[in-house]
This record gives structure tokens, sequence and C-alpha cells, in this order.
RNA sequence: GGCGGCAUAGCCAAGUGGUAAGGCAGAGGUCUGCAAAACCUCCAUUCUCCGGUUCAAAUCCGGAUGCCGCCUCCA
């Protein structure tokens, strides 16, 4: 496939180092707070990357770390009279919880910082040994940006540029505004483990590279996480591993865009910081995580309620044709007789679409476009009286059924059993517009006994009335059902 | 100030040289007691603007305008 790879800036045809094996690693969280719905994105982004690439055949190991130990974490725990692995250990169970919401597969790895203090401690004597790395009388340890010559390649940052704009906090003891902290010395009440520099704890970035480097193969084949992490993060990473290891840290580096709310960042000072949670009160997790894929990984896209709504709309209409599907297959006499060439030319061009997009820079959102082109062929079928009854067409629904467990395989999306999903849709849309179902059910009898006394008068009235609830009600032929507009 | 990205129909959104996917909304039709759903048809001669390269550009180059992100913790 194609990957565009933050390093080269382009795109490039994705290849393991060693034949179908792949190792990456994706930044995790740092456990301080609930998951926002950029985090979601990253996760399903990453979940989705991870699953074609299985899909396709190839071995993938997977890390996604947890930082445990961090300055928000501490303070955090300060807030809540708690320590900070309390806190960690809090914040990294939400973050399961939401994860399984939005079917984000566990990572085959999820290494924490804490459990990696010797790694990290090794590593930076390694690079103090080399000269890369110094520390302090007050028993911190800095990275020496100056000794690593290719400082800036990830982020397209000359050294000269950033050290114009860099400053260095009082107190620190930088050689270089650039450095940046391998170790921190532990001030009073914070988490400390002991270092040859004193008591202290790590800094961000060493714990990525201390974590991959232990438990993966280097280089990494793919290395991801936000867009924001380029820099500096990713870029710090790139310095300490390359320079205490002398080879390449990563072959692809992967970023995804941002979420933003109303075309704005996403950021708790701009009161519009959305979390997983918040949203899920009001729409199913597949709605959201549907929503996170209709635009490609690496473009901002925009959260609004507007797009959720309609998110749920175009689920909707999958579910409802997968539905179909499902019921006509239930069919017991087929009549003998293929379906027109043309019909079966359209849907292999369709399956081969889909494959070409994931292979085209994991684009979902063209992707997507041929599941619903699929979806109306599908239809179009279901449609035609003389066709649905055919063995051609019993082939091809469960042709189209086969690609639709494809599309969950990868997507993550679509893998619910109809009906269960279109009920708990509408029951998910009841409870948001607060509508009594019991009422409803009641108007709707009402309109089925005016309807069996053929006073259609009466039926549409009451059907006008069920209307002002906001809801619609669909005569079909095993009965009258409703749904919420 | 430095680096980078984006501007496609009423809205969302694919499309990186060959003549504009898909969805929502809208119009007409089939079906229906009437509707709804589904299906069919229509809905951007045009891709922010101005130049240029090319037989050919939404796609490449230059410029302008607007928006966004990173440069500090951040997915």
């Amino acid at each position: 496939m194609q990957l565009y790879n933050t390093l080269t800036r382009k795109k490039e045809h994705f290849e393991p180092a060693v034949p179908g094996k792949v190792n990456m690693y994706v930044c995790g969280i740092t456990a301080y707070d609930l998951c926002h719905i950029g985090h979601a994105r990253s996760a399903v982004v990453f979940d989705v990357l991870v699953r074609y690439l299985r899909h396709t055949g190839l071995d993938v190991t997977f890390a996604r770390n947890f930082t445990d130990v961090d300055d928000k974490i501490i303070t955090r725990a300060n807030q809540e009279g708690l320590t900070s692995q309390e806190v960690a250990e809090k914040y990294i169970a939400t973050f399961y919880e939401d994860m399984d919401r939005l079917n984000v597969l566990r990572a085959d790895l999820e290494p924490r910082a804490t459990t990696h203090i010797e790694e990290m401690i090794a590593l930076c004597v390694r690079l103090i040994e080399q000269g890369k790395a110094y520390a302090t009388p007050s028993g911190d340890v800095y990275f020496r940006v100056r000794a690593f010559p290719g400082y800036g390649k990830l982020s397209g940052r000359d050294v000269d540029d950033l050290r114009s704009g860099a400053r260095v906090a009082p107190g620190e003891e930088k050689e270089d505004p650039l450095d940046f902290a391998l170790w921190k010395a532990a001030k009073p009440g914070e988490p400390f483990w002991e270092s040859p520099w004193g008591n202290g704890r790590p800094g961000w970035h060493i714990e990525c590279s201390a974590m991959s480097e232990k438990h993966l193969p280097l280089p990494l084949d793919i290395h991801g996480g936000g867009q924001d992490l380029v820099f500096p993060h990713h870029e710090n990473e790139i310095a300490q591993t390359e320079a205490a290891l002398g080879k390449d840290f990563v072959r692809y580096w992967v970023h995804n865009g941002f979420v933003q709310v109303n075309a704005e960042k996403m950021s708790k000072s701009l009161g519009n910081f959305r979390t997983i949670r918040d949203i899920l009160e009001n729409y199913l997790p597949e709605t959201l995580r549907y929503f996170l894929l209709t635009k490609h990984y690496r473009s901002p896209i925009d959260f609004t309620f507007e797009s959720m709504d309609e998110a749920e709309k175009n689920l909707k209409r999958i579910y409802e044709a997968l539905g179909l599907l499902h019921a006509e297959l239930e069919r017991e006499k087929w009549t003998s007789g293929p379906l027109p060439k043309d019909v079966t030319e359209e849907f292999e061009g369709l399956r081969q679409a889909f494959t070409d997009a994931m292979e085209d820079d994991m684009n979902t959102a063209a992707a997507l476009g041929h599941v619903f082109t699929m979806v109306r062929l599908a239809n179009r079928i279901l449609d035609n009286k003389g066709q649905r009854k055919t063995e051609g067409a019993r082939a091809f629904f469960r042709a189209v059924l086969d690609e639709a467990s494809i599309w969950h395989a990868v997507l993550g999306v679509f893998g619910r059993e109809p009906a269960g999903f279109l009920a708990e849709l509408r029951a998910c849309r009841v409870a948001r517009k607060s509508i009594d179902p019991a009422r409803v059910e009641e108007l709707l009898q009402a309109r089925i006994n005016a309807r069996a006394d053929k006073d259609f008068a009466r039926a549409d009235a009451i059907r006008d009335e069920i209307a002002a609830l906001g809801i619609e009600v669909r005569d079909t032929p095993s009965g009258a059902v409703w749904d919420v507009l």
C-alpha cells in the first residue's frame, strides 16, 4: 500500500523491513483525564491501519504505550488527593472503556513508562557516555541537541531558526535553549526513582525510545501519533534513539490530523473540549467511529452535531440495506438464472475500488463512497422483482454480505446484526429527543385499528399526530414500524 | 517572525495531468389507500482569484486572498 511518510513528505510504497511482518508503535495517552474525541480519532485511525495491514495478510505487532508519570498526572493527583499512580490507573481504565465501545482493538503490547524506568536510565547513561547528553548539578539530564546533526529532519525545522525562538526557563541549567530533558530531578512531593543523578523521574520523550527499543526490533516499520507530536516529541525521539543506537529509528512516520470543533482547535481554554463520553451520551459509539472515518486521516476533521446526525443517517442506510439482504436470503425457493453481466461486473469493480482506496494511503472516505455505491446496487437488485429471486441474485446477496464482513474487519463498522443495531439506534434517538415510546406505540395501535377499518382519514390524522412528536411511520409488508426522524 | 497544511455544488466530502466518486438536503417519477423506505432521473461545463507550463490542469509552477495547524503541555 501507499503510505504518506511525514519524514519524506510524500506517499511511499509501504514495505515492511522483514517480509510479512510489521512492527508498529503508536503514542498512546498520558493518563491524566478522560479521553476526548481527538484521542478517539488517533485511536480509530491507527486501529484501521492495523486492521487493514492484517487484512492484507501481514503479521502486525502493534504497541501503544501509556504515559503514567508526567507533570499533568502529578498536578491531577494533587487536585484529587490521589497518588499519581492511582490517577494513571483510573484514566487508563476509562481509556479502555471508551476504546472498547469504539471497537478499537487492544494493542499487542501496552507498555507503561513506570515499568521501564531502568531502560530509560540505561538509555540516558548511554547517551551521556557518548557525549550526547549531560547531567546538571541539580540532577537533571538533558539531551545535547547540537550533538545530533539530523535534528529537525522530521518536522522540517532548522536548528538555527529554533534557537532564535527558544527560551531557557528560570532555574534551568541547559547548555543550550534547545536541549530537552531526558530525566528530571524530583521536586518535593513528586514521585521519584533512584538514578545515578539522584532521585528523579523520566522526561516525556525518552519513554517511547526506551520502550520501542526494548519490545520491538529497530528500525520500527511504522511509528504513529497525532500531528501535534511531530514537534517536539517525535523529533526528540529520533534524536535520542538515533544518537544512542547509531541507526535509523523509524522507517515510516504516520500522523493523523486534528479534530476541530466548529472549525477551531479543541482546547480547554476555548471551552469546546468534548470527551468521548460526552458524545456517547447522545450517539452510538459506531456513529462516532463512522464519523471519524468519513474524512481522510491526515486532514483536519470538523466535529459538529450536524455532521454526527448525518453520519447517523448514513449508518442507518447501510444497516437497513444489510438487514434487507439478510431477510431476503431467508427465502427458500430460488429460480434459476444469473444476474446480468453488467451487475456482476459493477460489483467486482466496486470491490476492487474499495481495496484501491485503502491501498492509497488508507483513504477511508473514498472507500466509504464505494460502500454506498455497492449498497445502492444491492438495493436495486432487491427492488427488481424479476431478478431478486434468482440464484444469481442469491449468490450476489451473499457476496455483498461477504464484502460487508470485510468492511467490518477493516473499518470496524457495519459489523453488527442489523436489526439489533437499528433497534439500538432508534432507542438512542428516542432518548436523545426525549420521546415517550409508550405514547408512540399507543398512537400507532390506534392507527393500525383505523386502517383495519379502512378509515384512512382517521389513520392519516393519527399519523400527523405521531409526526408531531418527531416520529415517522412506515407501513411495510410485515406491519407498521416507526422511527425517529 | 519561522515551518507546514487547506480552499471542490446549499451542506459534508473523494479526487495530484486526461476531461468532477459518494452522502445529506432539493426537484420529478416508480411503488403506495395516502405516505415512508427503496429504486430511477435531475441537481458543480466547473473546482477561491490572477497569471504561467502543457495537446490536455481541480490536479504542476508563480503570485494574490482567506482559513487552519505547529514552533510551549497537547491525539
